[in-house]
RNA sequence: ACCCCCGUAGCUCAGGCGGAUAGAGCAUCGGAUUUCUAAUCCGAUGGUCGCAGGUUCAAGUCCUGCCGGGGGUGCCA
């Protein structure tokens, strides 16, 4: 299906094209977008203003001169020029009621498959083993997890890759603090927790003496040097850690395709130092070896260290090149905290040197901070992520408890873990990743307002009323009777229910969830005032299934919308 | 010192390509339920878009400088 915007621009920019060929290139530019306010029609164009320059006439001119001249297609109920020269566009309001029929009809709801053929690599997640997870890592492992729902739905090859850190000079300390401090009881307990702390107790040591660091130095090269001990250490580790995580993943509906950390990519690590040296890329400086980057302005990337071991530069390198023979993508997107930025605009800029084809994107997203400042497994204020979740569904819980007495308990649960989880996920889905968050626990659990509660309870809602429907009306079908916007408030439903497929797109585009959470909002906003403001099943016939049809539409949009950006919808809250 | 990001209502934040009176949520105040789930809806209050210049028909949006906050800058990842 092509979705209103795009036929709209085809047919103004086809007819700008004709009236006006002497505006030559500018004419590309031409399109149609949706009105600032009800005020101004259902859609406008801006193109009379930013051709007026090029045509040396006045945007006025140029609009009325396209009115007059244009033609008008069937969706088109009439058009005005508006101040300085805006074009405004009314929809026949029978035509917007077919096309609501037909995404309603349409299985993918009107959103196209522009992925087919295509390959991305999302690279996400990627927690440190030995460490646990904390509020910090949901960031990238939900946004992260949206970005691979919506390619997807969009019909790309998705290849989501969780990079785990399982690899590097924490591990000749974790190994050194567990050969001294670690309590087996405690291990079998809660082993990453335990983990942490030995490691946290050794790294201390380490500050304090020379020779403890020197030590742990050993371990580590022990370690790589595939000493049988350490590596049934590291395995122990990671197996441990990866237990942990996957329960955590299991709980917020994530799954990889590939979960291959760093350690995967150790054996080709010399290979990359051969490309780079092979290319006259990499120098030796200061006994490292590096590779400068002044052309492109950015700091010297350092692939081998003076004592011979490789760092994450490599790694990363390793992994790109890995990633570009295996599955050849279009676009591999890594999603990480900001503090990357500058090392994978170095990776990015030695891997185009190398030979990598594929489109390279960085999605990052502000620290999460709290209050009193920034958190550190070191300073043991972290908020561990399992707690944020028990804490969310606990509150969502006592709520459910209130609202819903008459629910059995089991279900009452259900629904709180949705409810839970789904506002977790959401506080961080429904706004720019790119700014720096102060954790509030009143902010990550908020249960009413720009929220997934609020979604899920206009999809409830809906369920709701489809029953009713089907218990006083039997053996009815709504889609027997024509969709009717009669109703102001049914007609700016049906609008935005025909730019469900625009907030999908642009979403993925944009690599922004919050633009697809943004349309899930805006579109419960005005499902409400239509549920508030007009009867259904006391409605005339033909009106009433009209109506139900359209909450239908709308059910169908939440429950897949918010399954993009992983939030469950239980048919009752 | 240099590089990147952020600065919009009391608080938390939206504002692809520069476009019409800058929008939400929370909080505050006032209303709405014999009727489809009130986790809702309707209304009100609240703004020199950090500051100063510039570009142009038009700047929250682009450019320059400054102020404030955060992050980063070859041997951690």
């Amino acid at each position: 299906m092509t979705t209103i915007d795009q036929i709209l621009t085809d047919w103004v920019r086809a007819e700008f094209t004709r009236i006006f060929p002497e505006a030559g290139d500018a004419l590309s530019a031409v399109q149609v977008v949706s009105a600032g306010s009800p005020d101004y029609g259902d859609y406008q164009c801006n193109a009379a203003l930013a051709l007026a320059r090029s045509l040396k006439r006045k945007p006025r001119d140029i609009a009325q001169t396209f009115l007059d001249q244009a033609s008008r297609p069937e969706s088109v109920e009439r058009l005005e020029v508006a101040g300085p020269g805006f074009i405004n566009i009314h929809l026949k309001t029978i035509w917007l009621a077919g096309h609501v029929a037909a995404v309603l009809k349409d299985e993918r709801l009107g959103v196209p498959t522009i992925g087919t053929g295509r390959t991305v690599v999302l690279d996400y997640s990627s927690p440190n083993v030995a460490k646990p997870m904390h509020i910090g890592h949901i960031r990238s492992t939900v946004i992260g997890n949206a970005l691979d729902r919506l390619h997807r739905f969009l019909g790309y090859r998705v290849i989501s890759d969780n990079h785990l850190g399982d690899w590097g000079t924490q591990f000749g300390i974790i190994i050194m603090g567990y050969r001294h401090f670690a309590d087996q009881q405690a291990l079998a307990d809660s082993p990453v927790e335990e983990l942490e702390r030995i490691y946290v107790k050794s790294y201390e040591q380490s500050k304090a003496g020379d020779e403890w660091l020197q030590q742990c130095r050993q371990e580590l090269v022990k370690l790589q040097a595939g000493d049988a001990e350490n590596q049934a250490l590291w395995r122990q580790f990671v197996d441990l850690s990866l237990k942990e995580f996957n329960r955590i993943y299991l709980r917020l509906g994530v799954a990889f395709d590939l979960t291959r950390g760093e350690s995967y990519y150790n054996p080709r690590l010399p290979a990359v130092i051969d490309m780079l040296q092979q290319k006259g890329l990499a120098r030796e400086s200061e006994g490292a070896l590096v590779v400068f980057l002044e052309d492109e302005k950015l700091p010297v990337c350092m692939v081998r260290k003076s004592d011979g071991g490789y760092n994450y530069a490599t790694t990363d390198l390793a992994t790109l090149i890995s990633r570009q023979e295996e599955f050849d993508p279009e676009t591999i997107v890594y999603v990480t905290d900001e503090r990357q930025q500058l090392h994978f605009k170095q990776i990015f800029t030695v891997g185009k040197k190398l030979g990598i084809r594929a489109r390279l994107h960085h999605v990052w997203f502000g620290l999460m901070r709290l209050p009193e400042g920034t958190f550190s497994t070191r300073q043991g204020n972290v908020i561990k992520l399992e707690r944020l979740l028990d804490e969310s569904e606990t509150r969502a819980l006592a709520v459910v408890r209130q609202t819903s007495p008459a629910m059995p308990e089991n279900q009452q649960k259900a629904v709180a873990r949705a409810v839970g989880i789904g506002a977790v996920k959401y506080a961080d889905l429904s706004q720019n990743p790119q700014s720096l968050v102060t954790f509030s626990w009143d902010k990550a659990l908020a249960l009413d307002g720009n929220s997934a509660p609020y979604l899920q309870y206009a999809y409830a809602r809906i369920r709701s009323v489809q029953d009713k429907y089907r218990d006083q009306f039997p053996g009815r079908d709504p889609e027997a009777f024509p969709i009717r916007l009669d109703e102001p408030v049914e007609r700016a439903l049906a609008l935005q229910v025909a730019r469900f497929a625009e907030a999908v797109t642009m979403a993925a585009r944009l690599y922004k969830p919050s633009v697809l959470a943004d349309y899930l909002f805006a579109l419960s906003g005005l499902y409400n005032g239509f549920y508030q403001n007009v009867p259904f099943l006391k409605a005339p016939e033909g009106v009433r299934e009209s109506r139900v049809r359209l909450c239908g539409v709308v059910a169908r949009i939440l429950r897949q919308g918010l399954d993009l950006l992983g939030i469950e919808t239980p048919e009752r809250i």
